[in-house]
RNA sequence: GGCGCAUUCGUCUAGGGGCCUAGGACGCCGCCCUCUCACGGCGGUAACACGGGUUCAAAUCCCGUAUGCGCUACCA
């Protein structure tokens, strides 16, 4: 149920052509050279939305050219995550290392139409041009010979050298960009160097093989970082040259770390496998990772995947880049699990204990602990990998952290005497339910003229064993009086060897 | 060095010339909620990078400066 409130205020841009542009083909294509980033995942996220909103198609594509990099590993973990966050895609996954024969139909076509040319220029002299430009202050632009002679070829190719082919960049000119985000970016010719592409191993470059594809599956969108900006004029030049006309751009601003860079390992949390890890749940990663960068207007924080869809327009994404903020996710995963109903709840959480191993290690009986533990540990979890430092207790006999110990122990006679006093009053009691034992508590807690910290405290401790843990009544409760009872006894006892010698 | 982009509270942002003595959210600080941890409630702290224009009026438009980031490969 979407909010009246909210839908009442409208959005800066109206949304138009959008709505109803069921021919908008949008795409996802990462490299299979690691695990999905947050940044790449709120790209795939905005572009699936976009798909939805519109009612078009989402493609995913792997740009896997870099062979030395790419792996299978890598590529099914991404397409695991993307599952996981619950972005299905329509065409696809297409793998550009089984496309190799459209590329180099598409180099042959460049050069029928003499937009590429053969250079034989080495590393070495390319690094000399550039380094030279570059003392000169001019921009380190690679322009190739176009005039060798042919006995200059017939020697190279006598030495085994192989060609690059170069794009060659028409000049004078300038390419512009009509971004649906930054607006107009113009790119002068003379900024872009003759790119390369096709290696000399006739594999496609990067900006061959995207422009490429984007026009031959039909791509009439590009939602991809920033970070690609100045590669899209190339791409354009590409696309042209073939015949094919660019698709529209949007480039998002780039996320960073807390550092202002750009968000890597280094800042812990990068990826969506290890927020997954960390105990999040696909919806509030969802949640957080759709507002970097983009708002719907100026109030509200959590959405549905259904309102996202219904909502989302990449023309209201920002400009500049947004830090990611590790504890905003954990404030809307909190409010997230509270809001779950208590059985969703518990499902989810027996379920990730269960895929962590947690359960398995805690004998036949711990996936029934955990779910009746649930209701006990929904409304103080922001997320799941904090069950074992709430409800851990559950599955281990007595035990005490040292903490807590010394919270009793450092006034033993006052322990004493009001896990003593709770003890006598529980183990009458006919009726072990939470209100009850709130009433018998309570109660002595007055007898006992003591403040409730005072006097609850310990008896946490006597069952628990922890200073941090679920609420004491209905911990008690689900304990069951016999077991309650019988760590209370413990206790005593423990706190009795303490004592003797003691001052009393 | 070259090119490009960006710049509102610590963070994410609202803001498209007067509605802005700049709004919301998170954080942080304080108080309340006679069980810890949380939750929840209430209150507070905190920003238009700087300098010039344009205009009756600028956070909003223009120019410059500074800073940051991205790209600058036969990586993607």
């Amino acid at each position: 149920m979407a909010r009246s409130l909210s839908t009442a205020i409208l959005p800066r841009v109206p949304n138009t052509e959008d709505d109803l542009n069921t021919d908008l083909r949008v795409r996802f294509a990462p490299s299979p050279t690691g695990s999905l980033h947050v940044g790449g995942a709120r790209t795939a996220l905005f572009n699936w939305l976009a798909a939805r909103h519109a009612g078009g198609k989402f493609i995913l594509r792997l740009e896997d050219t870099d062979r030395e990099r790419s792996t299978p590993e890598s590529e099914a973990e991404i397409l695991r995550v993307m599952q996981w966050l619950g972005l299905d895609w329509d065409e696809g996954p297409f793998r550009q290392s089984e496309r190799d024969d459209i590329y180099r139909d598409a180099i042959d076509r460049l050069k029928d139409a003499g937009a590429v040319y053969a250079a034989w220029e080495s590393a070495e002299e390319l690094d000399a041009m550039r380094a030279e430009a570059r003392a000169n202050k001019q921009a380190p632009v690679v322009r190739g010979r176009r005039d060798w002679s042919d006995d200059e070829i017939a020697a190279m190719k006598a030495e085994g050298r192989t060609p690059v082919w170069r794009f060659a960049v028409p000049l004078p000119g300038e390419t512009v960009i009509e971004d649906m985000i930054r607006g107009t970016v113009t790119f002068d010719h003379a900024q872009i160097e003759d790119f390369v592409v096709a290696r000399s191993d006739g594999t496609p470059t990067y900006n061959l093989a995207a422009a490429v594809d984007d026009l031959e599956m039909g791509i009439n969108r590009v939602i991809r970082g920033e970070d690609h900006i100045s590669n899209t004029p190339k791409q354009m030049l590409v696309m042209r040259a073939l015949g094919g006309t660019p698709p529209q751009y949007a480039h998002v601003p780039l996320i960073l770390g807390t550092d202002k860079k750009r968000l890597s390992k280094r800042h812990g949390a990068a990826s969506v496998e290890e927020l997954e890890a960390d105990g999040f749940l696909p919806q509030p990663v969802r949640n957080a990772l759709v507002l970097l960068g983009w708002s719907y207007d100026d109030k509200t924080t959590t959405f549905t995947m259904d309102e996202l869809i219904e909502k989302f327009d990449v023309r209201r994404v920002s400009k500049s880049p947004a830090v990611f903020d590790m504890k905003k996710l954990e404030v809307m995963s909190g409010r997230y699990l509270r809001a779950l109903d208590p059985d969703q709840f518990a499902d989810e959480l027996v379920q990730y204990l269960d895929a962590t191993g947690y359960l398995a290690d805690r004998g036949p009986d711990a996936a029934d602990i955990a779910r009746r533990s649930a209701p006990l540990v929904q409304r103080k979890m922001s997320r799941l990998t904090e069950y074992d430092r709430l409800a851990g207790w559950l599955y281990r006999p007595l035990e005490f952290e040292d903490e807590a110990w010394e919270f009793l122990a450092n006034d033993i006679k006052h322990a004493i005497q009001a896990i003593g006093g709770g003890l006598g009053r529980l183990e009458v009691l006919d009726d072990f339910s939470m209100e009850p034992i709130k009433e018998a508590l309570s109660d002595q807690l007055h007898v006992q003229g003591l403040s409730a910290r005072e006097f609850l405290e310990p008896q946490r401790i006597a069952i628990t064993g922890q200073s941090i843990s679920t609420g004491i009544y209905e911990s008690l409760e689900m304990l069951g009086k016999d077991a309650a009872v019988a760590r209370y006894r413990q206790t005593l006892a423990k706190l009795a060897e303490g004592w003797t010698g003691g001052d009393a």
